[in-house]
DNA sequence: CATTTATGTAAGTGACACTAACATATGTAA
DNA sequence: TTACATATGTTAGTGTCACTTACATAAATG
């Protein structure tokens, strides 16, 4: 059943025969594009489905539901993110400050290259919370960031501190994402470059070397 | 024209004759309840207009669409915000950190207090980015912030480094106010208390007295 | 009191999420 | 191969929604 339409390049190779071949996929991968286009409230399945060649009573043999769709849509937006900041952290040596900005830097250009990905991850009010694959996605990507954090102050990597100062700086990158990507920000008049804004939160955040209240008991 | 209906302190105040007489303000009170209940993706103008007691086409006889009633009911959250916060700094001495921590605190309460508001203000893609009124709202508000950084700091309301600062305390709030309705905080197993991480943070932020970028050249 | 204007209704239109009944292809077992 | 179950597509609904049009009623204005 390998034909020609089952590498979906660009999400748009049609069908050829009565069946599709690989519809799950190309389904997703218009939803992708029609979020980015018009916002992940400004979509329909009809229209991911004309987009697909088929059609809109097919994606239900797929999903259960739209909100069925737009979980694995999420799902494959976080292995995205995963995946990049992984490889973000590598060119950096371990306990680097490098490392931690890194990780901010492409955390901020994911929102910014992906908006309408963002929005649908973090903005959605019914936002799978009690999803354990997703709970686990984000989790690793926080361990990520936590270690970084600890290699660079040299603390054991579960000390509390290290999650603490993680968490803190994660408010600034995911914060400040959320309000550029609403241009709240440059309706502000704030302008400074990233790598600035960067450095300067994580030197803040990890530089401050008084006890934090939970290090200290 | 002032008969009976026009208080409407629960939102709920029905009409009495052919003509509502307190439509536009029932409405509005309507969509919110609506949108904390359901979220502001899940609920209609005809839900909206049912609770009023009214027909369906009611509501574009005060409202161009339904982005219009989005519009001005992201208003009136943005205006109870600022009042909140223009409260919140008070009781609090000028030139104190604590009031920059109140402004932080008052944030995050209206974000746990009315998620579905915040979502709203926060979170649409088409966030009436360019909607005049709504900008100044919210350079009204920042201001405060500016400003009680700046007092606290002990230098010029419109120097550049306050405006930093407070950017960056921003984005720890709002990112904060964020992963906590998402639930992505305590997925994470993220507990401490707000009062200690707006003081915590406030201080790492506030305390740092090395010259930033934009204040030294 | 006559008329304009504001604000309501009922009855559409077209799109959408989703379902039910039916059609076609694919895999598996005889 | 043939038979049948299963996966995956289609068409034709249903009910809801945003929004419009034509009409009705009431309030404000002259």
């Amino acid at each position: 059943m390998e034909k020609d339409s089952e590498t979906s390049q660009g999400g748009e190779a049609k069908r050829t025969g009565y069946h599709h071949g690989d519809l799950r996929a190309q389904l997703l991968a218009a939803v992708r594009e029609l979020v980015e286009e018009r916002g992940s409230e400004n979509f329909s399945i009809a229209e991911a489905a004309r987009k697909a060649g088929v059609s809109s009573a097919a994606p239900y043999r797929h999903f259960a539901d739209k909100d069925e769709i737009l979980k694995a849509v999420v799902l494959e937006a976080m292995n995205d993110m995963t995946t990049s900041m992984k490889a973000a952290v590598i060119p950096h040596p371990v306990g680097s400050i490098e490392r931690v900005n890194a990780l901010g830097k492409h955390y901020i250009d994911f929102a910014r290259s992906h908006p309408g990905m963002f929005r649908l991850v973090f903005g959605l009010s019914e936002s799978h919370e009690d999803d354990e694959e997703l709970a686990g996605k984000g989790a690793a990507t926080f361990r990520i960031v936590i270690n970084a954090v600890a290699d660079y102050l040299g603390i054991p990597q579960d000390h509390p501190d290290a999650k603490k100062r993680a968490y803190i700086l994660w408010t600034v990158v995911h914060g400040h994402s959320w309000l550029t990507i609403d241009g709240k920000a440059k309706q502000q008049g704030i302008e400074f470059p990233l790598s600035d804004l960067l450095s300067t939160a994580s030197e803040m955040v990890l530089l401050d070397r008084r006890p934090t209240d939970d290090a200290n008991h």
